[in-house]
DNA sequence: CGAATGTCAGGTCGACTGACATAG
DNA sequence: CCTATGTCAGTCAACCTGACATTC
């Protein structure tokens, strides 16, 4: 009847929806320290890389393409812009429309974060193979694929 | 050079910490909602199924083993003891102490959420077979044992 | 007209920090 | 004296809702 004190119940810990949130909070505390280090947060990097691969766009479409909601966007992109690291310009062609576009800056800085995003995967995964990353990344990406066509 | 609106950067689309951070936000929108169709939230069942495990034990205790900080353990006990699921006795043994007690009522809602986790599980893996199940949970549990034990 | 865009104020959940009185 | 416990106040990141004026 003695149980030690730091124990999660086993109802959990072979609950995959626990498994994934206890894995997915120890990636979120890396990815925290790695970027504030840095003086950054997520929706920083995300923007930065969202805007470097798809080039220049509404904060609309930012919005949808990175996943970060237009509400929280507009207060990032105000940091973002505040340093340096994206222009926004009006859209001629539609007067509703902010047209985002990264600065070399701002590309300066979303590889110098990318780097430390790397290192948080090298952190997070280290007990598993490259062959189980593999499986890993299949499988979840499959699950992620399957969540966001409904 | 046309990209579509709704797609994410492929440097995500591919990355560990990204798709476990996807998947589960998944999990944790599903779990939230079904939860909250019963008056729950995750820190209700998680005391309610850890007490149910483990027995009576103090908050301190209960924090460790729930993973649950003691300052947020506060309000959610208020809260089960409020509606009778749980019960407060100062422990004669150790002045400073609560020992935290689960009731009949209580057992009942831990039961009655605990198959709406369930729930949540089959709708959360649906796109994977049983044995890819077995798979991702070995993975999982591979990766958050390494990490708890540093 | 309805729909999309950018903005702002607010609220949620889970995780955390710091302070404090009390008891071991 | 130092530590552990329970409590309270408050912060934070990510996500979300609702409202609003402007433009399409």
């Amino acid at each position: 009847m003695e149980y030690a004190d730091d124990v999660a119940p086993a109802r959990f810990t072979s609950l995959p929806s626990w498994l994934l949130s206890r894995a997915a909070g120890v990636g979120h505390r890396l990815l925290t320290e790695r970027l504030a280090e840095a003086g950054a947060r997520g929706y920083h990097y995300r923007l930065l890389a969202t805007l470097e691969e798809f080039g220049p766009a509404s904060q609309a479409t930012l919005g949808r393409r990175s996943g970060i909601h237009l509400s929280d966007l507009v207060a990032v992109l105000n940091d973002l812009e505040g340093r340096g690291f994206v222009e926004r310009t009006p859209d001629p062609a539609d007067k509703r429309r902010n047209v985002i576009t990264i600065t070399a800056a701002g590309r300066r800085e979303g590889k110098r974060l990318g780097e430390r995003l790397d290192q948080v995967q090298e952190e997070l995964l280290a007990p598993l193979t490259a062959k189980e990353r593999e499986q890993l990344t299949e499988l979840l990406g499959r699950i992620v694929a399957h969540h966001q066509a409904a």
